[in-house]
DNA sequence: GTCTATATTTGGATAGAC
DNA sequence: GTCTATCCAAATATAGAC
């Protein structure tokens, strides 16, 4: 009998083209700007044609998603959270550490994941289910480590998308900002743990 | 004697003109998004061709400029500054809630003034210079109401910065980060005035 | 100061041979 | 799957008549 082969070697071929594609179109992006970015660049960094492109992708938007996906799974790989020890102070200060550095180690990237400044681009269901479920994953410890309030989330993500973007803008390759991380964190668990002289029904 | 008239009437009309281009390109951003815009729209829509737009400015990224400038001056003139009392608590609420709710008014405009989206534009100097000097403002008064903290300024800029990012990426339209302003600053002002138990010294 | 005409470049995308 | 050739649209900017 003649059996199908239990690797598609093919199929792991075109796979890893289509990565080393996303790959060049994350270099450009980083060098020129995310908006600046061309089919005719990304083809000529892999050593193709441009229309070639298209046996890969559909679309310049499908790229941008593709790139949208790599950036959130890089954010999801690198997440500390063997370091969690479950004590609230430490591991928020973990979290936006982290969050923090991700952001401001790439501009580009910050932008695609974080804003949209892409005219017309938005990220497939796909490519966002990762960050959310991510998301889920984070409102989850908030919970674990005492962090109850269901303003909780919101604050902290404020928290730490101000302190990248003021980073980002403001100082990019400095550590203005990152330096406050400590004293933010402490504010915040501070506020968030204190007996109840804030929370809701007390209003 | 021939004297030289007291008003410049050529020089008015040219000034309203290109503030009448700069709106219109304001429009377009709002509609069309910042990086989407282009001179032959823009001219369209104040009745002219695209070249002519080149009487008023001498490139596109001067247009863009006078767009920054424009908001900038947009921000400064609605600053709340009459409603302070020289209360911390109040005041910083003022600030904030002013701050975020002129960023989630308008994404276009948000983006210009406070992130870079369009690659290779950066601001003159002059248009710049209006921000630097509201933000020095900004920085007397924290101090007047008490908050002498050397990293007040900074974090209160983080604070506002996080709460506008998140309502405008998360929630446009709606409100969710908005309200968590006053959690936002109480959190702030407590930390920023709690009797040195964070102070630099102590440390 | 505004126009027409055009230069010049560049972009995304498609057709069809191989 | 990759190429060449090309389409088509759009962009910024300039030249020169009026």
């Amino acid at each position: 009998m003649v059996g199908t082969p239990n690797r598609d070697r093919r199929a792991e071929r075109r796979e890893a083209t289509r990565a080393e594609i996303v790959e060049a179109a994350w270099e450009l992006a980083r060098t020129e700007g995310l908006a600046a970015i061309s089919l005719r660049e990304i083809a000529r960094a892999v050593g193709m044609q441009a229309p070639s492109l298209y046996s890969y992708f559909g679309s310049k938007h499908e790229i941008y998603d593709a790139m949208f996906a790599m950036g959130a799974q890089q954010f999801v790989d690198g997440e500390p959270w063997e370091q969690l020890t479950g004590e609230a102070l430490h591991d928020v200060r973990c979290i936006v550490r982290y969050y923090v550095e991700f952001c401001a180690a790439d501009l580009a990237r910050y932008q695609l994941l974080f804003q949209r400044p892409i005219p017309g681009f938005e990220p497939s269901a796909a490519s966002f289910a990762v960050s959310e479920r991510d998301l889920a994953r984070l409102a989850e410890h908030l919970v674990e480590v005492g962090l109850t309030d269901p303003r909780a989330l919101d604050l902290f993500t404020a928290l730490g998308a101000g302190l990248a973007s003021q980073q980002i803008s403001n100082d990019p390759g400095g550590d203005r900002w990152i330096r406050l991380i400590d004293d933010a964190v402490e504010m915040y668990v501070q506020y968030m743990t204190a007996p109840d002289s804030h929370d809701t029904s007390a209003r």
